[in-house]
DNA sequence: AATACAAGCAACCGCATGTAC
DNA sequence: GGTACATGCGGTTGCTTGTAT
């Protein structure tokens, strides 16, 4: 429990003000147990929201921030406590690379799970691939990402500038259609089939997952590793500009030479290195951070949960067994906050998150880790020996994840350029991902 | 035993966005 | 349209704990 140590870990900022002269002295660090049980005595009455009315009803100390990560964190009812599974961590993996840095958009897709323990859980896994000199992600996503991103740059050198977003996107369909018809290095989505549906409506809805071969930029740095996404790169290939016009963008830097000599197969072993090079301290101190977590829970989820907090807040508006704005276990988790997001993105990455939202949304109907279901099917995926799907594994639709893992990825037919290149990013390349932690 | 270091985590901060007035 | 307020997200900081030397 934090209140436990929080005494010790007063040092930082603890009864400082907040700038405000007249606002009363704002307690900051760790929550005590006190503080918790008032937190949740006014969620129960009020609900939540409104979390700078705390103060003011119950004279706690706390900035409204405060009280909403406090109770989002670590107060509200199905919070998981303890290490992440190996699903879970799998499911990170994939989701990172997949919407990169979007925590909450994540935490959505992991149930009982917050946007600040994936951080914090990335953070960490990165610095220690960091450290090790290994990459982020598997080698093969790397590989696919970087021919593919060579390839766009080629692509784009013939393609026509446009003026206006609509021109855009018709140019991102062609674009498209055009990569598909070419000899691809991936193994395309089947909605590549079918890209403009509902297109046609005006609605200038993008079908397409058109996310999925973006690069995102890697916002920790990465150490030269390619920052990999399945996701689309259009807007990075032909990013729009002031003129409306498609500028294109400088090639990617390309993955360190040690990298790319580093097979899937290598990839795993240096992950267990990395891991073994410090499993003894690392187990150790998981254990530990179990042991603390445990009682941690113990106390937290006595606390919360004996007040049966989640029937409470639960009545404000929802579901009674999940307050308002917990919403994860129905899949669309945080669709406020992520359509506030959405709110800031370019119009074209709006709608990428129109298809992601519609992706996850599906992907929220499968148990966590399982593969995401086609969600654009077309007849012709045979045609094309198209089986991978926003980066995430597509082998089965029906979810059945460990017949995926025993199935080899058989990938691609006509349209695998090499065996190297045959990779989709599914459950066949995850299932033998060790363990993070 | 003391110290240094790393990992994990909680919490804070800055910023962007939505809403009400 | 402008402003204030509320909310949420991503990045960062700093503390605690465990391990190595």
């Amino acid at each position: 429990m934090v209140e436990s140590n929080g005494e010790k870990r007063r040092s930082h900022g603890d009864h400082q003000e907040d700038g405000g002269a007249a606002e009363p002295a704002l307690k900051k660090g760790p929550w005590t147990t006190a503080e918790d049980g008032i937190l949740i005595e006014y969620v129960q009455k009020h609900g939540e929201g409104n979390w700078n009315a705390v103060q003011k009803h119950t004279g706690l100390a706390r900035c409204g921030k405060s009280c909403r990560l406090r109770w989002a964190n670590h107060l509200r009812p199905n919070l998981k406590k303890g290490s992440f599974s190996q699903e879970e961590e799998r499911l990170i993996i994939e989701l990172h690379a997949k919407l990169g840095n979007k925590w909450a958009r994540m935490a959505a897709q992991l149930p009982g799970r917050t946007d600040n323990e994936i951080k914090n859980y990335w953070n960490t896994r990165m610095k220690r691939r960091q450290r090790a000199g290994l990459p982020l992600y598997p080698l093969d996503l790397q590989q696919e990402a970087t021919a593919f991103q060579l390839r766009q740059h080629q692509n784009h050198r013939s393609s026509t500038t446009t003026t206006t977003n609509v021109s855009v996107l018709r140019q991102k369909l062609e674009f498209d259609n055009n990569i598909q018809n070419s000899v691809s290095v991936f193994n395309f989505s089947s909605t590549m089939n079918n890209p403009q549906k509902n297109f046609s409506d005006g609605s200038l809805f993008y079908a397409a997952p058109t996310n999925q071969f973006k690069f995102f930029t890697e916002n920790n740095g990465g150490g030269g590793f390619l920052p990999l996404s399945p996701v689309s790169p259009f807007p990075q290939i032909g990013q729009v500009n002031n003129n409306n016009s498609l500028s294109p963008l400088p090639l990617p830097v390309l993955p360190s030479q040690a990298a790319l000599q580093l097979s899937y197969g290598g990839y795993m072993e240096a992950e267990a290195r990395s891991r073994n090079g410090k499993q003894t301290k690392e187990e150790s101190s998981s254990g530990g951070q179990l042991k603390r977590t445990a009682e941690q829970g113990s106390t937290e989820e006595q606390g919360a949960n004996n007040l049966n907090v989640g029937s409470v807040v639960g009545s404000s508006g929802g579901d009674a067994a999940v307050p308002a704005g917990e919403n994860h276990s129905d899949g669309f988790s945080s669709t406020h906050s992520s359509s506030r997001k959405r709110q800031r993105m370019e119009p074209l990455e709006e709608m990428e998150s129109m298809v992601d939202d519609d992706l996850m949304s599906l992907l929220s109907n499968f148990q966590t880790g399982m593969p995401v279901p086609e969600l654009y099917p077309n007849n012709s995926n045979d045609d094309l020996g198209i089986n991978t799907h926003n980066g995430l594994s597509l082998c089965e639709t029906n979810g059945n994840r460990d017949e995926d893992e025993q199935r080899p990825n058989v990938g691609t037919t006509s349209a695998v350029a090499s065996p190297v290149l045959e990779w989709s990013l599914g459950s066949s390349c995850w299932n033998n991902m060790p363990s993070i932690c």
